[in-house]
Formats: structure tokens, sequence, C-alpha cells
DNA sequence: TTTGGTGTTGACATTCAACTCAACATCTTG
DNA sequence: CAAGATGTTGAGTTGAATGTCAACACCAAA
């Protein structure tokens, strides 16, 4: 699912209308009406952050799972995690892993996910 | 060592002046140097390739490996390498690592060294 | 001492992300 | 139908990112 899609899936589920949860985080309700019809780009990590938040809070989530959810399917990278990055590929790189291939991420998972059966 | 020093210092080690780099990728060369002397943010992740380009062709050096540091280091992440992050995060998880800690990743590198020993 | 090569600076230009605002459409329920 | 709640759209705003341009300073060699 797309971010879009997705915003306005988690927003129904925490039964909000547009307007209620653009006053909480405070920005424009036509702004998420956009956003959510993929009329601009998703907003800002500040925005995005905001957001996770409330409905983290109302669904009873984890407030930073769904953030960085929100945040990589927005297509952004953590701003916290970007400053972590730099050892990450440095250490992904020394294990042979190439950071570029999704596939490859996908194989990994799948290898550590039976190591633990 | 920050962006600013390292780019001056690769490029003397090019023997290139800030003119001659400059016009090879075809920004001002004023422009340059106010990057070099960290007066302004370091350039976009378009600019930062074509320096690596010209200084990897310069020094015999992998321009992949010299545009991930220097775009590591401008503090940005490498657009193709930030689609494959949410397949990413998903797999540091699953394996237990906090994404966000620097010294989780240094200790990656120290086991994985030993790894190969 | 002036000339050619180099680097620095301040002021400005341009573009774009990230919104807001006013207006309108649609839905629904008494 | 009327009226409140909800969602959509187009046009405009604003500040930050990403640069350019003109001017000047420095230095080494001819």
């Amino acid at each position: 699912m797309e971010f879009p899609e997705r915003l306005r899936s988690l927003r129904k589920e925490a039964q909000l209308s547009q307007r209620e949860l653009a006053e909480r985080i405070r920005v424009d309700f036509t702004y998420l009406s956009k956003i959510e019809n993929g009329r601009v780009e998703p907003p800002s990590e500040t925005v995005l952050k905001n957001i996770a938040k409330e409905l983290a809070d109302v669904l009873r989530q984890d407030k930073t799972d769904l953030a960085d959810e929100l945040i990589t399917l927005a297509g952004k990278v953590p701003s916290d995690l970007a400053e972590a990055l730099p050892q990450a590929i440095r250490f992904l790189r020394s294990i042979g892993t190439d950071v570029r291939s999704p596939e490859e991420w996908q194989r990994l998972i799948r290898d550590s996910s039976q190591e633990q059966e």
C-alpha cells in the first residue's frame, strides 16, 4: 500500500475526520485531503511524526514504529536514523551486502526468520 | 573529517583548482569555495555525484564508493539506497538491531570483522 | 609592477517543498 | 429540503535550498 491510502486507512481506523486529525496536528485540513489523494507530496517529517503520534495514541500502537512506517512509506529516511547510516553502510558493505538491492534485503529477511525456527 | 575539509582534500589530491573542478561539474567556482569553507550547506546529491565522478576519474577510485562517502558525509542519504531502506529497517529490526544506534553499528562491524579471522 | 592563476565574499536570483485560504461539492439525517 | 459534517480543488504564500554574478584579495613569476 502506498502512503496516501495507508494514511487514509489509518485515519479511518482511528475514526477521525480530516478536520479532526488536521486540527490535532495543526495543519490545514485541506492539506490532509490533498495528501490522501496524492495530489501533493507526502508531508514533512515533522508533520509525519505528529500524525503518527496522534494516530498511535488513538490506536494504542507504538509511536516510533508507526512514525517509521509512515516516514519510509513517504519515501523519506527518519532523520535520526540517517545519522547512523554512514556506519550502517560500512557495516553492510563489510559483510558483503549490496545495500541497494531490495531483493537482497528480502533474502536476508527470509534467512533470519528461518534461523529462528 | 567533515565534508568541507574532505572535499578540499580530495580536490587537492586530484590536483585540481576550484575553477577546474567547477567547470567540469558545471557549477560556479565560487560555489565550490563556499562549500569548502562551510559557508553554505553541502550541495545537492546531483552535484555530489558529479564531483565524485570527476574525482574518482582522476584518482582512479570507485565512483560509487566515493559518491556514497561524500553523500553520507554531507549528511544525506543516497536516493537509490533510500528506496531499499524500508526493507532494510524491517530486516534489521527483525534481527533485533537498534537501527538508531551508531554504537550498535560499531559493535556489528567489530563482530563481523572478527568472524572473518 | 603587472599579469595570470587562485581563492573568498556579499548580494542577489531561482526553484521548489510545504503548506494556507477561499470556494465549492457531496453526503446524510432530521 | 435544509443544514451540518465531511471531503475536494485551484490559486496563492512563504521560507529554505541551491545556486550565480560581480567584485575584490592574495601570491608567485616574468
